[in-house]
DNA sequence: GACTGTTTAAAACAAATGTTTTAATCATTC
DNA sequence: GAATGATTAAAACATTTGTTTTAAACAGTC
């Protein structure tokens, strides 16, 4: 068989794209082997046979989403040693908003990690292993540099928090802000909302920074 | 039958709350009748009988959910009229925080909008007729008063998402957020949460007010 | 070209699930 | 207190769904 992909191409690959798509549409329990099967152009038989349930099959989309969902956007895209903190926060924040925007690719990635985010299954812990505790750890470095190397560390969550949440909103609120705004997510927008983001949040740190350093850790502490 | 609730409380009210349980937990596709009936302590025909089918007693059970959510903590809570726009802002953030962290009551009137706004049924339109379309609407009236009357509506927006997006973070992370630092989202906790993230979001809109207002909308337009 | 291990195809199975049916029970009215 | 309408209970039904089984098709090897 040398076809290029009538039938020829590895049912397991061809099983993993069509279930990313439809886990990342319906959920686990409202993806159906049927269905997944017949997007995939295999036989209802396959998905056991090729991964003994559908739970497996879930676990291996998921791993397939991990390892490929960092490699176009990495979090330090364009950053060089000299870079500024300045500089390595805006690429952090472009490259996870192109991460969870980009719709000129499969976006099934970014949606079932929101799924998994939003309502873990077991999967979640190698998920954070693998992806989002390297990605806070970069970032906290990155505030760190921000506001003050000794800035307490409820202050630095904070902020990371404030700059995370800025950046997912868009995807999480996406139905509704395109029924509310009738926006759509073309490279040009998420361009600009990035350096929105990265302009509101390092005006918002240069606040909180001096505040931190000048008057002591006590003041930020200091609720009300 | 006069028992206060062994019995005679309506089954019609005690399944739209174990529904609203179950729901939220399990999405409505993961959600049975049976589990919901069982919890509920009604037989299993109880939610045909009383609202027809499944999807029927889901949207009573949103609708019912969109009216007690606002009640607690309205957005404007504490608020005069004579409350200057950075302590709008501030109830605004604050009631929206508690809206979705406190767990002292029910935790799935927000848990249910949460998988609402990620991926929406049917019934999103009315949610967002009825509650995100007045919050929304509230939250730009504060923001522009806050950066500038004038202000472009693309600053306006994005500094709404910007706040928007940094309190629903915590919801909609919860699970990572507890894994990766431990954190459990007390009142006090929340409170202090509220003060970060107003003052963060004054000191973010402080500068780029003055960046619109004094270079004028073309500064903010141009990005990169 | 028969043999062997792998993959695909079709059908069948068993469990789960939303819904319906039918009868019993409760509450209210005359 | 019989009659009537509303509610609950138990069982059955029809579909859906994940999985298994059995046989056929394929690919590579000697």
């Amino acid at each position: 068989m040398e076809a290029a992909d009538k039938k020829g191409t590895d049912t397991r690959e061809r099983l993993i794209q069509a279930a990313g798509e439809v886990f990342a549409q319906r959920g686990f329990k409202g993806a159906t082997v049927r269905e997944i099967s017949r997007q995939a152009n295999a036989n209802i038989a396959a998905v056991n046979y090729h991964f003994g349930d559908k739970e497996e099959l879930y676990y291996e989309v998921l791993k397939n989403s991990l390892s490929s969902v960092m490699e176009k956007y990495p979090p330090d895209l364009g950053v060089t040693p000299e870079s500024t903190p300045e500089e390595r926060l805006h690429a952090f924040i472009r490259s996870l908003l192109f991460r969870v925007l980009d719709e000129s690719r499969p976006t099934w990635h970014a949606r079932l990690m929101a799924r998994e985010i939003a309502e873990p299954t077991a999967a979640l812990d190698q998920m954070i292993e693998n992806i989002l505790g390297p990605l806070y750890g970069y970032l906290t470095m990155v505030v760190k540099q921000l506001i003050s190397d000794e800035a307490n560390d409820e202050l630095v969550h904070n902020c990371m928090f404030s700059i995370m949440g800025q950046c997912l909103f868009y995807h999480n609120a996406r139905h509704v802000i395109s029924k509310l705004y009738h926006k759509k997510f073309g490279p040009e927008v998420i361009e600009r909302l990035s350096t929105h983001i990265m302009r509101f949040s390092l005006g918002a740190m240069k606040d909180l920074g001096i505040l931190d350093t000048s008057h002591a850790k006590a003041n930020y502490i200091s609720s009300q």
